[in-house]
RNA sequence: GCCCGGGUGGGGUAGGGGUUAUCCUAUAGGACUGUGGAUCCUUCGACUCGGGUUCGAUUCCCGACCCGGGCCCCA
């Protein structure tokens, strides 16, 4: 009986499993080299952590079973709130900045297609404790940065949810939620309609629309323009001279709404062309979620990026590795088998395991494009040397032993 | 969950109610017994699954599964 994989799961073959590491040391480098540290949470949760995050919607599209202990668990859709709840348990006396990052694979019960699958990875940092623009502004910029470490071209947008929400004020969150789904979506025929149903102030329907139109580099004058001197613009423009330090180009956008309730300030979305209607590669914000945690309030800002779309749209090959091929026979094995152990302390080395004859071992370094063949014949033997062949030029010469890591490593 | 389109050796394909199911490539071996990449030969290997129609289905019909595109959703 064959057995497949379950539907939208993934196997990843030698060669997708390489590019797949080049690209996560990447980011993980660059991650690294911004001052924020790696950790792991683990891959299945009580499933209230994600209940209470995004509510009991979420449900149609969580993985989730009971466990033997009758434990509802699920298994996790994303990974802010697994780093919440480690904050609020572990970390909440960690000096401040606390700046994590993560990667890992997440889970989730949608219809598979190009971009999307049940089990996908994340790559996200988080910098938890500071409630100023330069927080959000050192996100972004390293997001983009990875991004362009990994050799894909983004789209910023940038917008910031304070700024809309001024005009919300007095009206219900269950209100406000539905209005920014419907921002978010695009959808002004729905907007429009539901204002009405609602029958929200028309001053209000009017600067909504032309908020979530503005665009162009003079979007946030425009903003003040209409909404007056409001402290959130302040620091969004305080933002936007941030990102301009960090050499980034932006669009402002107020429509972006990321769907959720628990966003609080600046939020933002990377797009990629080549990715069909999964176009975003990365989104992320700034979030209040500690206290549904049971920790005291804290301000964080942080992003996901879709690792897999990011696969998708990048280029980048990883670099040719040296290998070296030992050729030995049954009379040399033995030396062919100490030779490529001492050299395997230096590069990558293959052995024949096959009982090949001689130039079927050099056919075979040709095929796992290796640079060098190590010969290790009885003449060889005999003379107590080694041939090296340059597989490229065809050259050969014999050597000592001990020289050949040397002739390797150069 | 919904709407399209599609599933033939490991990968890429041709075909089509009765065939020895085509070709390319990859694999293994050989021609070539200590010198590779070329060429040639041989070998291995497939009609996604289940029902139905039919004397006969890989081919037609239905369903399932999986893949792709879109909708929905996207924490």
């Amino acid at each position: 009986m064959k057995i497949n994989k379950p539907r939208g799961t993934r196997d990843f073959l030698p060669e997708d499993t390489r590019k797949r590491r080049y690209i996560e040391n990447k980011l993980r480098q660059t991650a690294k080299r911004w001052g924020y540290n790696e950790i792991k949470t683990p891959t299945f949760e009580h499933i209230e952590l994600f209940t209470l995050k995004s509510g009991e919607g979420i449900l149609g599209e969580i993985y989730n079973f009971k466990d033997k202990g009758d434990r509802e668990i699920a298994l996790r859709p994303e990974l802010t709130a697994p780093v919440i709840r480690l904050y609020v348990s572990e970390l909440q006396r960690a000096p401040r900045p606390i700046k994590l990052y993560y990667f890992d694979n997440c889970f989730r019960y949608e219809r598979p297609q190009k971009g999307r699958f049940r089990e996908f990875w994340q790559f996200g940092a988080e910098i938890i404790g500071s409630p100023r623009p330069e927080a959000d502004a050192e996100v972004i910029a390293l997001a983009c940065r990875m991004l362009h470490e990994a050799g894909v071209d983004g789209d910023l947008h940038v917008g910031h949810l304070g700024i809309i929400r001024t005009l919300f004020k007095g009206l219900d969150t269950d209100t406000q939620g539905q209005i920014m789904r419907l921002v978010d979506k695009k959808d002004d025929k729905g907007l429009e309609d539901y204002l009405e149903e609602i029958d929200a102030d028309i001053g209000m329907r009017e600067k909504l629309f032309e908020l979530i139109g503005l665009t162009g580099s003079n979007a946030a004058d425009e903003a003040k323009r209409l909404l007056g001197d409001i402290e959130e613009l302040e620091t969004f423009r305080t933002l936007l001279e941030l990102l301009d330090s960090h050499s980034l180009d932006y669009t402002i956008n107020f429509g972006i709404a990321r769907g959720l309730d628990y966003y609080t300030g600046m939020v933002f979305e990377i797009y990629s062309s080549g990715l069909g209607a999964q176009n975003q590669v990365c989104g992320g914000g700034s979030y209040r979620l500690a206290h549904l945690f049971g920790g005291k309030e804290v301000e964080s800002t942080g992003f996901a990026l879709g690792f897999d779309r990011v696969m998708e749209v990048c280029t980048t090959e990883p670099p040719a590795d040296d290998r070296a091929v030992v050729v030995c026979f049954d009379e040399t094995r033995k030396e062919g088998i100490r030779i490529a152990d001492s050299l395997r302390e230096h590069i990558i080395v293959d052995v024949d395991v096959m009982g090949r004859s001689f130039s079927a071992q050099l056919k075979f370094a040709n095929t796992v494009r290796a640079r060098w063949a190590v010969i290790v014949g009885e003449d060889e033997v005999a003379q107590g040397k080694v041939a090296l062949k340059d597989m490229e030029s065809g050259k050969q010469e014999l050597l000592d032993p001990d020289e050949l890591v040397k002739r390797l490593t150069a």
